[in-house]
DNA sequence: CTGTGATTGTGAAATCCGTCACAGATACCG
DNA sequence: CGGTATCTGTGACGGATTTCACAATCACAG
């Protein structure tokens, strides 16, 4: 930690602001100490989809296999709210793959946590309809507690899932005749379930 | 090597043999010294998605990923040919990670290909067309080098890329009729291309 | 309070895709 | 050579999604 905080810079960056570009070559690692940031794909048509999201304690998987393994950076990322992180230049983080066993456990926890993550969203990509993927994603509590008012717009919505606005738009309105949620104007409410369900 | 060769147990499967099964909690790893595997999704109706391949040399990104981070094996695997292999036991892999750099390097170049791999295999989901991802895949000119007879079925190639039979029969059928691609039963062959375009 | 930009609602059409239902064709095994 | 299993071709249908077009609504700055 010591020789973290000695070697690292640390960094805040405003929200909406870009980070990596594909095709980037990465020599430095930002290990998230607070905010979120979004790692996506885009098609020419401007619709995306996203991959995952870093939060705090994270770092980014794609970022780190770029320095290791020698990649470009295969998408691109973002953040989503202000983000402050402790930056590392690469070869820092090549010598801890090396002396530092701890650091090695960590890696490897995040990789394999994001490689499942990826390999379900290719699962869910292929074999879901887009009403049960929403549904899946409105039924994450921790980015839709239910009961309480989330700040998101359908375009956001949209390019989570990787469609188009008036799609979720659409779905939307009908999960709230069904009374599963309740939308405004850039917010949504998940309805309470009681536990019994 | 020497290490690798007295730690290791060589075993052969025969074609169309499982490896390992989704949720399964992995204790050895698979070196492939020659043939060829598969690891894919299922889903409940039966429709599969491969996620990527297993060749000489290489050793599954997912089982890796099982062994270092701890988390149960995401997908299902099996033997498209005959496989012969190295298989090691876990902690021998975990402990060549903590030894031996190179070991490292290899692992990392690995992941990062693999994951390159199926972030845009979910790119490719994501935005295009059937026909696009069919073209796509017959240009590989490595599994299916232009003039050339490749044996592989509709079906296969359906599994493959994640839809059914039927609509792999009517693109290839489109395919063929603007002469990309010349069938039969059981093989495919790529129109050989001229390069002047 | 008014204008402006962002957000949301919705209809219509087109396309893509998955599924069902068979018919035919082909390889292969005895 | 017959029988059988597998593979391929195809029509029909319906559902899911995307795209275009435009109206309506809302939030907020000035």
């Amino acid at each position: 930690m010591r020789e973290l905080n000695a070697l690292g810079r640390q960094a805040t960056l405003p929200a909406d602001h870009p980070i990596c570009i594909e095709g980037a070559h990465c020599q430095q690692l930002a290990l998230v100490l607070d905010g979120r940031a979004r790692v996506y794909k885009t098609s020419e048509t401007g619709r995306e989809i996203t991959l995952y999201r870093l939060q705090a304690g994270d770092t980014c998987i794609l970022t780190l296999s770029c320095l290791l393994g020698q990649h470009p950076f295969p998408a691109w990322a973002i953040t989503e709210t202000a983000v402050s992180a402790l930056v590392v230049p690469g070869n820092a983080v090549r010598r801890w793959m090396d002396e530092r066993p701890a650091w090695r456990q960590f890696a490897w926890e995040l990789v394999a946590g994001r490689l499942a993550d990826i390999i379900s969203l290719v699962e869910e990509i292929t074999f879901q309809r887009m009403d049960e993927r929403l549904e899946q994603l409105l039924a994450d509590s921790r980015r839709f507690p239910p009961g309480r008012k989330v700040a998101t717009t359908h375009r956001e919505i949209a390019t989570e899932l990787g469609t188009s606005r008036e799609v979720v738009s659409r779905l939307l309105k009908d999960l709230e005749q069904r009374g599963r949620v309740i939308t405004g104007r850039g917010w949504i409410q998940v309805t309470a379930t009681d536990s019994r369900r």
